[in-house]
DNA sequence: ACCTGAACACCGTTCAAGT
DNA sequence: ACCTGAACACCGTTCAAGT
């Protein structure tokens, strides 16, 4: 066995990952993918089958990590909902901005990057549970929606600079998602 | 003069909007877009500097439609700020649905992609205006920022197909901006 | 003045060949 | 079994040459 192993799935995922963060990913190919990993390009076609299926193993990845970061928030937190709910989206904001690149190539998903499905709605489900604490069962679909493309759109926005015209955005974001929560209680 | 004139600039970024919009940006190649126009790839470096600022020009076109749109809305609805708003933000989801593919890019705008920022300032000023009529002057920035990123992550999560569960997305767009706005008088 | 052909470096991907 | 070299079609971009 002249040619023993070098490197396996994961290595190749967690590298891609280390390197769209630090370049984002128009700048990777896998020519330097390859060389990082001290192998040549047609190499990586053993373990993945191309390069979408490469992202979107990535983007999982970012979304399984971003996932774990709320839970730990949500476990921490107080027991009255909406201050459950503000720690979770903190957490989620945090991470977002921690991991720019990985959390806009996660989110971005052309159906060609699109991950897992079910695996999304599993986590989701938990955050659900406790907006229903907040609106109520039948409404908490909903609320819990219209609170992640607020604290999604927000975060996107920040990340993308396009809030330029000053003003303490740490601030403005627990307004805004605090204002979104009274908003259904009224 | 043997070779006249074939093409301006407003063409070439017309026909990249069309193209875009049909298939896509990771679609668009110069080659293409030249063939399109009935000319030769590098015929067009005569009129753009290179492809990344051919999108931004795109995206700085795309925007001005959208805030067109709004204008209109703004310029049709009654006169009570938070019915006014709604429209002008179901006129904003609505384009961001008619024009998925262009909206994406003009929103997604890595630095390298970025249109001119005091354009949009500009654009986004009578809407803060109304904004103001709502939450009061001195709010108005952050209710304003806090109303887009909801609509904006609100649009984005459709377009992407990331509110698969069902329901009626309609009645979840018009519940969630009535829920915030009201959330800033409680 | 405006367009083209030819060339460059760089992609993703395939596959026969090496060890 | 695993990796590589060589090749393919396709990029963005440059520039000397054509008319």
């Amino acid at each position: 066995m002249p040619y023993p192993t070098q490197i396996d799935r994961d290595q190749i995922i967690q590298q891609a990952a280390d390197m769209i963060a630090a370049d984002g990913v128009d700048n990777l190919s896998l020519h330097k993918l390859a060389a990082a990993l001290g192998v040549k390009a047609p190499s990586l076609y053993r373990y993945v089958n191309n390069k979408t299926e490469l992202i979107q193993a990535v983007n999982l990845a970012t979304l399984a990590r971003m996932f774990m970061v709320m839970d730990e928030a949500a476990a921490d937190s107080s027991g009255l909902p909406d201050a459950k709910l503000l720690s979770i989206f903190s957490a989620y904001r945090a991470f977002a901005h921690a991991n720019p690149r990985l959390y806009l190539l996660a989110y971005h998903e052309n159906d060609a990057y699109r991950s897992d499905e079910d695996v999304l709605v599993q986590m989701v489900l938990p955050l659900q549970a406790i907006m229903a604490e907040w609106v109520g069962e039948a409404r908490s679909l909903t609320a819990l929606r219209g609170a992640l493309a607020l604290v999604h759109g927000f975060a996107l926005l920040e990340i993308n600079n396009q809030l330029r015209r000053g003003g303490d955005l740490d601030a403005a974001f627990l307004a805004v998602v605090q204002a979104y929560l009274r908003g259904w209680l009224a």
